[in-house]
DNA sequence: GTTCCGCATGAATCGATAG
DNA sequence: ACTATCGATTCATGCGGAA
């Protein structure tokens, strides 16, 4: 269990107490346009880029070098179109430093069933990946996944020289990208992470499945390491960076919130960063 | 099996030849940015917006008020970085007049495994639909997807009075819910196209499965409507269409495609609209 | 123990109706 | 006119009690 600092307040106000590149994996999903009315206000789509702008130019500041800023966000359909919003602020970003390494899809098993005259259901967010240097670190190995039904029934074909070929370890030789893969059990995944919402029990739903940070935290973290969340939500990020032996920075606008995390912390034995 | 009209040329002149609201849907994968250098030139990046917009002009213009435009199109990493070219295209298509109605992806079921030091494999593309107006028209019955486990384990739980009373069509009563599903065996799909990229067996591999744009032909035209594909390639698209008894309209730059795809229609009937 | 089954519910959108 | 609220839609998942 790594140690946590949680801050109640607005991260407009909050992320000034956090340091200067000290941060090494941002993963957040900050309240959608015109969603969470009572808390931040119900930002409107046309005001969005204007209102996050200021905190993602803190989240520049307390970023490593060599950190990665994850930012789960989807854009609202307005007046039977996609709004803009999340396309200019992605420019906007790259304005004040940001690179836009990379957008990973989030696929949404198992969204909630509907259709409308024009419209199928949304099965999707975006993940958009920033970074500050083209150097960042990456911990691809981390999270392989069990190699998947293609590999099975490529492999199962092989013929037995090829087997005997690849024990042999024999160098050159077509069959070598194919024999490759035998023997092994995990593959790199692809920048689209196929997982359910959760629908937990809990009276507090979160966002989206502690498995979504969870993934990333492996991915661009080590042991040790800080994760900041300056939406902290119902603390989805703040518990998975925990439980990976990672240090965790939250920041929680609603008291509520903030006190069911706080809650959920106070049993864990370094309560202050 | 529809009929046809196949043009040689580039189709920033031949779209001339198509008259104004004659087409109900347009499905087409333009020329990535670097890519095809020796067709259209390799677009630069930083230049493709520039070039398609003459082009979207005339698709907007030969395209009817009830039509939909299907542009299947990713941004390619430029150093480290993805471009954004996409993201203004959206943009300036919008002040043409394009409403930006949804974003589909297809997701790639198969990508071959592979990584690069600071990414994974892209295993996604945009499919941005872009609409006229807000009443187009969408056939959504047709792309429906045979049901999943959680109905069959349902359904076949229910009681024989439960499937009776279905069959005897009687109205009211509680189970009505549950029964609306008997016998159905089809749900509606998400925005999330999840296809396998096909190798087909022909010589020349098309940039999507025919899968991809026959879905699309489905859900946005209905038998005897026209398709159009500014940039024809290997013919993916108009194949769909005809197979479908739409009408099929393709330009293609390269002669050579333009053969290919010449000769295989040649066998149809119908070789003129 | 294991499997089976009921239940609750999830970043939604549209269009109609009410204030 | 303009905003706010409400109903319809109808799948996948995990939990927990039942068989």
């Amino acid at each position: 269990m790594g140690s946590f600092k949680i801050i109640l307040g607005d991260c407009r106000d909050k992320l000034s107490e956090v340091n200067d590149n000290s941060v090494d994996l941002i993963f957040t999903s900050p309240p959608y346009a015109d969603q969470r009315k009572k808390t931040y206000g119900g930002v409107h789509p046309d005001q969005y880029v204007e209102w996050f702008l200021p905190i993602s130019q803190e989240l520049l500041r307390v970023l490593t070098p060599t950190g990665t800023f994850i930012l789960n966000i989807k854009e609202r359909v307005v007046n039977g179109e996609r709004h803009t919003y999340v396309l200019d602020l992605i420019k906007a970003m790259r304005g004040q430093g940001w690179l836009w390494t990379e957008e990973f899809i989030w696929h949404k098993k198992n969204s909630y069933p509907g259709k409308w005259p024009n419209r199928f259901r949304d099965a999707w967010e975006r993940l958009l990946q920033f970074n500050k240097s083209r150097s960042f670190h990456m911990y691809q190995d981390e999270v392989m996944l069990p190699i998947g039904d293609w590999a099975k029934s490529r492999l199962s074909n092989l013929s037995e020289t090829d087997k005997i070929r690849d024990n042999s370890k024999v160098e050159s030789g077509f069959g070598k990208n194919v024999s490759n893969w035998v023997g092994r059990e995990r593959v790199y995944p692809t920048n689209v992470v196929h997982l359910s919402t959760e629908t937990a029990n809990k009276n507090h739903s979160a966002a989206f499945p502690q498995a979504l940070p969870a993934w990333f935290i492996r991915l661009f973290t080590k042991p040790g390491d800080t994760v900041l969340d300056p939406f902290m939500g119902s603390g989805t990020t703040v518990m998975a960076a925990l439980e990976m032996q990672r240090k965790a920075i939250g920041i929680e606008i609603v008291p509520e919130y903030y006190d069911l995390v706080a809650e959920q912390l106070s049993t864990y034995q370094e309560p202050l960063l």
